[in-house]
DNA sequence: TTCTTTATGGTCACTCTGACTATAAAGAAG
DNA sequence: CTTCTTTATAGTCAGAGTGACCATAAAGAA
């Protein structure tokens, strides 16, 4: 803002809706999974959608995010602040919606496997979507999606918050697998298992020799999230190109 | 938005005015510089601020961003054009501007070393400062400017944009010394060399062997701005951490 | 000339990575 | 109770990339 136009008449701007769209992520059975909600009237309706809502008059564009959060997932604003909330950019094409002008603060959270959402309110119809196969969405939330993709894609290739898809204790082949779905590549295992050993505050061993059952073979052992941020040198995708499109 | 609160009454939200902030960096002398207008009206009366401005009915915060860009720099529209504006993010903190509700989107803009503004309009005291040692600024600009180094920071390192600060032919040494100022630190010359060298697409050779003079030493082969975008692999800061910040 | 400065070319050891092999420990199949 | 299959884990090895150097070239300055 700054500079406003001379004598800053409150009448001299037109008057902008402002709203948070959530690009909410999880790795479910080895598929990114997006939470989207049914719109349950014009325009777009029927179709589906991110979930959000309007800013509040005394609440931050991120406070209204995580409040959103809360809601469509049906968890206590408490356990909503352990989750990774990241502002990814902001949406404002004059016709975006066709009611009127509101431009749009878009986030991506990225959140463990959850059972599924009971949504209070709005979420009456909020459901986890293949993220690979979303069908046409409301407004220009294809784009946000896509967007919000090719972020947390590249977010992995620099930091630590692979693990914000993993539920408290996990595996380093449950580590691999966000990766690898994220991605969409497969990755050499013991080579990852290296990177991410190698790498300080990556993740921590779980002290005892706890191990975990439930599947086929050698049981592995369990981890919990580091306290490092940043992954240096980075984990880069394989195959030349940095991210699906170069925005 | 998507999910409006039911109804969707012109009057049930309560407006933001949306503007745009931009954090216009250049390189001068070895120093990165921002460009800032002195505030000629209360709140802030005589601090320094980013320029910036409303974002009007019928555009979009970059179409802003990119007109307010031409206004204080002084350069027409069409050469504005060329140069790289990146969104930051948005800041929405509800108290950011005493008078009202704004909600702010900032860009980012690498720009060659230009002459002086000659500001229309606004940007009657438009100025170049040293982005190391701006006093205090108006709002919450000291924020948005120091994510924008940051951001800026980063993203030369895993992207060709270091050229955006160049002319359009530029030497080695002058790449260079955009990286040495953007991150304060100091780079060895062959290896810097050989890194942008061996990267397909980062710059290209004049054809012909014109060499730049003006200098002591041996003149310099010139070069464009090359085609890519993005660095594979990235070209790494020396000294572990990956920004100053962890936003 | 000689010195200083900058550009450019090259070497060398070290790190990191990708590709790969081998072993260990579980359940499943016979 | 073997044997097979599956997953976890350990280790090897060559090549790419990088940081730290040293050497030479070409200009102006002394």
């Amino acid at each position: 803002m700054s500079t406003a136009p001379e004598g800053y008449d409150p009448h001299a701007f037109v008057p902008f809706a402002v709203t948070v769209d959530l690009a909410v992520f999880t790795v479910r059975e080895a598929r990114l999974h997006v939470l989207l909600v049914e719109r349950g009237e014009a325009p777009y309706k029927g179709r589906w959608a991110l979930p959000g809502g309007f800013v509040l008059p005394r609440e931050s564009a991120e406070e209204a995010a995580r409040r959103e959060l809360a809601e469509e997932t049906g968890l206590t604003k408490k356990s909503v602040c352990s989750f990774h909330l990241e502002q990814l950019r902001t949406y404002s094409d004059p016709d975006r919606d066709p009611r009127m002008r509101v431009v749009s603060v878009a986030y991506a959270a990225l959140v463990p496997d959850l059972p599924e959402p009971r949504g209070g309110g709005d979420a009456a119809h909020a459901q986890w979507w293949d993220a690979a196969s979303t069908g046409p969405l409301a407004f220009d939330h294809d784009r946000i999606l896509a967007d919000a993709h090719d972020r947390i894609g590249a977010r992995l290739e620099y930091s630590c918050l692979a693990t914000a898809f993993c539920p408290a204790e996990f595996t380093l082949g449950e580590l691999q697998e966000v990766y690898e779905t994220v991605w969409g590549v497969e990755l050499d295992r013991p080579n990852f298992r290296r990177k991410v050993l190698t790498t300080p505050g990556f993740v921590q061993a779980v002290d005892g020799p706890p191990r975990r059952t439930g599947g086929r073979g050698k049981p592995a052992a369990l981890y919990r999230a580091g306290t490092a941020t940043a992954l240096h040198p980075p984990l880069l995708r394989p195959e030349g190109r940095p991210e699906g499109r170069t925005s």
